[in-house]
DNA sequence: TTTCTAATTTGTAATTATTACAAATTTATA
DNA sequence: TATAAATTTGTAATAATTACAAATTAGAAA
């Protein structure tokens, strides 16, 4: 479990001034590591915080980005999710349940192409979608 | 160069039926490997056919998808991309210059995951972004 | 060829994620 | 405490995509 000392810390290594609503979003992702939606974090925070505007997650989460303490991950064409792991990896989707799990990969810096040239690689992004054991089983009603 | 037999031929292993709009859009798609977005395609396809409408390029792109011809493409968050190699690949696409390259990939059926266990594969997407070598080399301007 | 039916296309309106923007509120500073 | 700066909020705008019903086209039957 993560303190709030912990999520303050967190936010001052990457420059983030610390503001109630920035504090709760960073400790929601620290504590929920679901990938979630802009909209999946506004659905769990606002219980809590109903003053809360979804204006306020978009900008926080563009600011997250900026300051390099999330990732942008784009697994599905409906909308972006948000990943606090910023090391490159992996994902793999459900497509049972949902879940996106994160997973190791051995990344690269470039890439030769032949008849194109040298690709300077900046960012890697690799994503699998199936169906994980308990989906699998319950397979015959998914598809 | 493919021919308009080439394309009739592609679209029946598919089972796919003809029209004037599918054929020209699959003709677009074989001819122009550039992963267009349905708005790319419309623009593209709209000079030489006035009367097409956009709704009927989302109409096809999804039949096309259905019946396995041509796969989507998610590497940005503003649109989806149709690819016609359906095969496993992976992309590259140019921070500089917006051009999408494809990559080839060793791919794998499942993976076991610590905690988890096993999960089957059934889809394979990886991207990477960075700069060609010639915006790499413009580089100053861009970043 | 003409008629009828089914498939396809089209245009418009609806939906939805995201962004723009300006007013309101909060926080920090003098 | 007064003032300025930063942050949050709500509403409206934007833009990709989908829903849907009318119009058109193609195909089959007579």
């Amino acid at each position: 479990m993560n303190t709030i000392q912990d999520t303050r810390e967190y936010m001052q290594r990457y420059d983030i001034k610390p503001s109630v609503q920035r504090m709760a979003i960073m400790d929601y992702l620290m504590a929920n590591r679901v990938h979630p939606t802009a909209d999946e974090i506004y659905g769990a925070l606002y219980p809590v915080m109903p003053t809360l505007s979804k204006t306020t997650v978009y900008n926080t989460m563009r600011l997250f980005m900026e300051q390099g303490a999330v990732k942008a991950l784009v697994i599905d064409e409906k909308n972006v999710r948000f990943d606090i792991d910023t090391s490159d990896h992996a994902h793999f989707m459900c497509l049972g349940c949902g879940c996106v799990y994160d997973i190791p990969i051995e990344n690269r810096d470039a890439i030769v192409l032949e008849g194109v040239g040298e690709l300077i690689i900046t960012e890697t992004h690799l994503y699998y979608k199936g169906y994980c054991k308990k989906c699998a089983e319950e397979k015959g009603k998914i598809i």
